[in-house]
RNA sequence: GGCCCGUUCGUCUAUCGGUUAGGACGCCAGGUUUUCAACCUGGAAAGACGAGUUCGAUUCUCGUACGGGCUGCCA
C-alpha cells in the first residue's frame, strides 16, 4: 500500500476560514496518523482574487493551530505552465477542443437551454468542428466530456455517487487568455503532488465528477475522495460573518487554546464513540474517514468553551503561560513584567482549573497582575456590608509570624474569626477586596501563598488605611 | 428549473434489523462552597413525515417536506 498523501488547498481570499481550518485538520490527522505526508497548496490561479496578505493569514492560521505541513507551500499559479501543457496534450489526443464562442454567445446559448428546459448541460457547437472552419479569433480549450453514461464517484463519506454524464458540460480548461482554470489546475496538481486522499468540503462533490474526467482522459489513478459536510452557524445557516465568527484569527483572539480548537473541530462532524475530550495523539490514532458524519453540523460556542476549559486545565503551566503570552500579544495587550510572569506561573496551579478561555484566566489571575495601590471594583465594595477593622487589626500583626503555608494560614484565619465572632464567610470578602480588589479570584489562601507574606501584609495595610480615611 | 447530497434530544453525536435509543454540551432541580466560578447528584429532552420490505425497523427501499451544494473564461 502506497504512502498516504493529503493536502489542504485553500484559496487566498481574506482571512483563513474556520471551515478551511477544520478541513486542514482532518487532512492533517489522517496523514499524521498514518505516517503519511500532509501538503499545503495555495490555490491562487485567479490572480485578481489573490493577495499576499491572505496567504500570510493562511500560514499564520496553520501555525497557530499547529498544523504543520511537509515541504514548502505550493503555489498553484507558479505551476500554470504545467497546466497549460496538460491542456494542450488533451487537445492533441482529441480529448479536448478549441471553442471560439464569446462569453456573450455562451450566455445566450445557456439561457436558451434554460428556456427550452433542456435537461442536458451546455454544449459548444465547436465540439466537432473541423480545423478548416476555425476562425481567427481567441478561443478557450474545453474538455470533450462523454455525453452518455454515468460517472461514478466513490466517496468514503458520501458513498457511491452516480452522476449522469449529460449533466456534465464541456468545461473550460484554458481561458481565452491562455490561463488555466481551477478545475484543471486542481486535478493536475493533485496528481503531480501524489495526493492519494482528497478530503475536502462537500461543496466540491460535484466537481469530483469533472475532475475524474480529467484523470481518466490522462489515464491517471483517481484518488480516494472524502467529501465532508460544511460547518453551519448556530442558526443552522451556512457559517457566515452574520451568524458566527468565520476566521481562525477571531478564535485566537477570543482566547481559545489551539489544542481545544483541534479537539472541538475534530469532534464536529467526526466521532470516536463517546469520546469527547482527547489529545492530539489520540486523535491521530483514532481519526478515520468511516466515522465522518454526512450531515452538516452547527458550530456551538458552549461546547467549544467546555472543551476549552478541559484543555486549559490539562495544560502544564509553562506551556499555558507561553500560550497566554501569545494571546495577550494578539489582542494587543501590554506584555507582562518578569515579576508578573513569575507570579502567574505559580498562580496557574489553582486558577487554570476553572476557566473557559484566556480572558477568563487573565481575569482570574488579576490579583497577581495588579500592583499597589489596588483599585477596588465597585461590585466588591458593595459586598462589604460592614468593615470590621478589628479583624484586620487582629490579623495583620499575626501574619508576620505565621508559617507561610496554606494550612497554617487557614488555622490562623479560623482562630481570628473565632476571636472576632465572625464567620469566615463574612471575613473572606474583605480579604478578597484587600488582596485583589475584585470578586473574580481564587481562594484567599491561594492568593496569600502566591502573593507572599510581605505583599499580603502591604495590601492589607493599604486597605486598612484607605478605609480609616474614609470613615 | 435540472442534477447531487443530507435529516436521531435545543446542539454535537453513538447505534452498522431486535437497545428501557447511550454519551457530551447546554438547560432545570438539589447538594457543597470562601466571591465569580468550579465541583457532586438527579431530571426533562430525539429517530422530519408517509408508504413499502421484514417475524421485527432509527437502521433497508420509495415518495413527500425541509435544509444544503453544484449548475462560471470563480476557487
Amino acid at each position: 500500500m502506497s504512502k498516504v498523501v493529503t493536502r489542504i488547498a485553500p484559496s487566498p481570499t481574506g482571512d483563513m476560514h474556520i471551515g478551511t481550518a477544520r478541513t486542514a485538520l482532518f487532512n492533517w490527522l489522517y496523514a499524521r496518523g498514518r505516517n503519511g505526508r500532509f501538503l499545503l497548496r495555495i490555490e491562487d490561479t485567479d490572480k485578481s482574487r489573490s493577495a499576499q496578505a491572505a496567504t500570510d493569514a493562511i500560514l499564520m492560521g496553520m501555525a497557530w493551530l499547529g498544523l504543520d505541513f511537509d515541504g514548502d507551500p505550493i503555489s498553484q499559479s507558479a505551476r500554470a505552465p504545467r497546466h497549460v501543457e496538460i491542456a494542450y496534450k488533451l487537445l492533441e489526443t482529441g480529448q479536448a477542443y478549441k471553442c471560439f464562442l464569446s462569453e456573450y454567445e455562451i450566455n445566450d446559448l445557456r439561457n436558451l437551454a434554460i428556456k427550452n428546459k433542456s435537461p442536458n448541460a451546455f454544449r459548444s457547437p465547436w465540439r466537432e468542428a473541423p480545423p478548416s472552419k476555425f476562425p481567427n479569433k481567441p478561443f478557450v480549450i474545453r474538455i470533450k466530456a462523454p455525453q452518455s453514461g454515468a460517472t461514478i464517484i466513490n466517496d468514503e463519506v458520501q458513498g457511491n455517487i452516480s452522476i449522469q454524464n449529460n449533466q456534465l458540460d464541456d468545461m473550460i480548461l484554458l481561458r481565452s487568455n491562455g490561463t488555466p482554470v481551477y478545475m484543471l489546475a486542481v486535478a493536475v496538481d493533485d496528481h503531480d503532488m501524489g495526493v492519494t486522499h482528497i478530503i475536502r468540503g462537500d461543496d466540491h462533490l460535484n466537481n469530483a465528477a469533472r475532475q475524474n474526467l480529467i484523470y481518466s482522459a490522462l489515464n491517471w489513478n483517481i484518488p480516494v475522495y472524502a467529501h465532508i459536510p460544511l460547518i453551519h452557524g448556530e442558526d443552522g445557516k451556512k457559517l457566515s460573518k452574520r451568524n458566527s465568527a468565520t476566521s481562525v484569527i477571531e478564535y485566537k483572539k477570543m482566547g481559545y487554546p489551539a489544542s481545544a480548537m483541534r479537539n472541538y473541530l475534530a469532534r464536529l462532524g467526526w466521532s470516536h464513540g463517546d469520546d469527547e475530550f482527547f489529545t492530539d495523539e489520540q486523535a491521530k490514532k483514532w481519526f478515520d474517514l468511516q466515522h465522518i458524519g454526512k450531515s452538516p453540523s452547527r458550530f456551538d460556542f458552549k461546547k467549544l468553551s467546555n472543551i476549552s476549559k478541559m484543555h486549559i486545565a490539562n495544560t502544564d503551566n509553562a506551556a499555558l503561560l507561553h500560550e497566554l503570552i501569545e494571546y495577550l500579544n494578539v489582542v494587543d495587550q501590554p506584555s507582562l513584567s518578569q515579576n508578573h510572569l513569575n507570579g502567574l506561573l505559580r498562580a496557574l496551579d489553582f486558577t487554570k482549573s476553572s476557566v473557559k478561555s484566556f480572558p477568563e484566566l487573565i481575569e482570574k489571575n488579576s490579583f497577581i497582575l495588579k500592583d499597589r495601590p489596588i483599585n477596588i471594583d465597585l461590585d466588591v465594595r458593595e459586598k462589604i456590608e460592614e468593615f470590621p477593622l478589628k479583624t484586620l487589626k487582629l490579623l495583620t500583626p499575626q501574619l508576620q509570624n505565621v508559617k507561610w503555608d496554606r494550612s497554617k494560614l487557614e488555622e490562623l484565619l479560623n482562630s481570628v474569626c473565632e476571636q472576632v465572632e465572625l464567620k469566615f464567610k463574612t471575613v473572606a470578602p474583605i480579604l478578597r477586596a484587600a488582596l485583589a480588589g475584585s470578586s473574580k479570584t481564587p481562594s484567599v489562601f491561594d492568593m496569600m501563598t502566591v502573593l507572599g507574606r510581605e505583599e499580603t501584609i502591604e495590601r492589607l495595610i493599604e486597605f486598612e488605611v484607605k478605609y480609616n480615611n474614609e470613615i
